[in-house]
DNA sequence: TTCATATAGATGTATTTTCATCTAATCTAT
DNA sequence: ATAGATTAGATGAAAATACATCTATATGAA
């Protein structure tokens, strides 16, 4: 019988606890800066990498959005300019977003500052050859 | 130079997406259970653990919890019985924070759905013979 | 075709979280 | 002792997120 000090806990605690130290630092050097946050960057990052644009579903799989969440996003990112909306003819339920230029400049001003971030967090495990065992275990834990 | 798709960012996708996958299905599982969310499991588990009570502001820490959210967070848990507050003599600008008999009674409920949960998730990993150096390596996040 | 079911996305409402600021108590240096 | 700075915690207002439901289109089986 398993107790409750067990490692599965000290595991999830820990991946716990790391997220979102991580995360909180991350967010509070962006609004530093005064940029958005880092769902606007998965969203600007996303987009720009899919050249003939996307769908919201999409986004929202790949991005672990909730529907009604990324549906208020996409208004405010949209609203901003940052990105556009076509209707989509082969489904007339859905619609299509695509990275505007100045979404593609907030997209790089905003790496400016995650970039260096992400590489003083993670750069010094990275050399680890246990980091590459960790990002498989991290991923297989996404469902 | 280091480019976008380098390892670290990896490990922070990785991460970041498998917290949000598990977190997810977690507190779906308790609302499935008509039970409240992890954050007040992590409050009455860490009291629970502290016999002579514990300060907002050392939950604050150790679970970093936003201030006001904890504040605010903490009048729920109160109001629902499940902590009780008493005035720090040696600090009055402070309080204790101890929980109830119901507050531990509910605890070990959340437990019976929240421990499987993390059993299913993290079990199978636990294996892995280098998971210490895994959870070292989460910690080593931390700040 | 037609009815039932499923999917894409929006939106009203409630809840949670953040941000900024406030009060009261404590601490520190003079 | 006292002025200034710091800390514990609360709170009004704003923003983000979740939940439930709704509309419109699409799909699939009879």
């Amino acid at each position: 019988m398993k107790i409750m000090g067990s490692e599965p806990t000290a595991f999830w605690v820990a991946l716990n606890l790391a997220y979102r130290s991580v995360h909180r630092d991350m967010e509070e050097a962006l609004k530093q800066a005064g940029l958005p946050s880092l769902r606007w960057y998965d969203v600007l990052w996303e987009l720009e990498r899919a050249p003939d644009g996307m769908r919201p579903f999409e986004l929202e799989n790949d991005l672990l959005f909730e529907q009604s969440n990324l549906s208020r996003t996409l208004r405010r990112i949209v609203g901003e300019g940052l990105v556009e909306e076509f209707t989509y003819a082969a489904d007339r339920r859905g619609k299509v977003l695509r990275i505007t230029a100045k979404g593609r400049r907030l997209r790089k001003q905003m790496w400016a500052v995650y970039g260096p971030q992400i590489e003083n967090k993670f750069g010094p495990l990275a050399d680890t050859e246990d980091a590459d065992k960790l990002i498989a275990i991290l991923k297989s834990l996404i469902s």
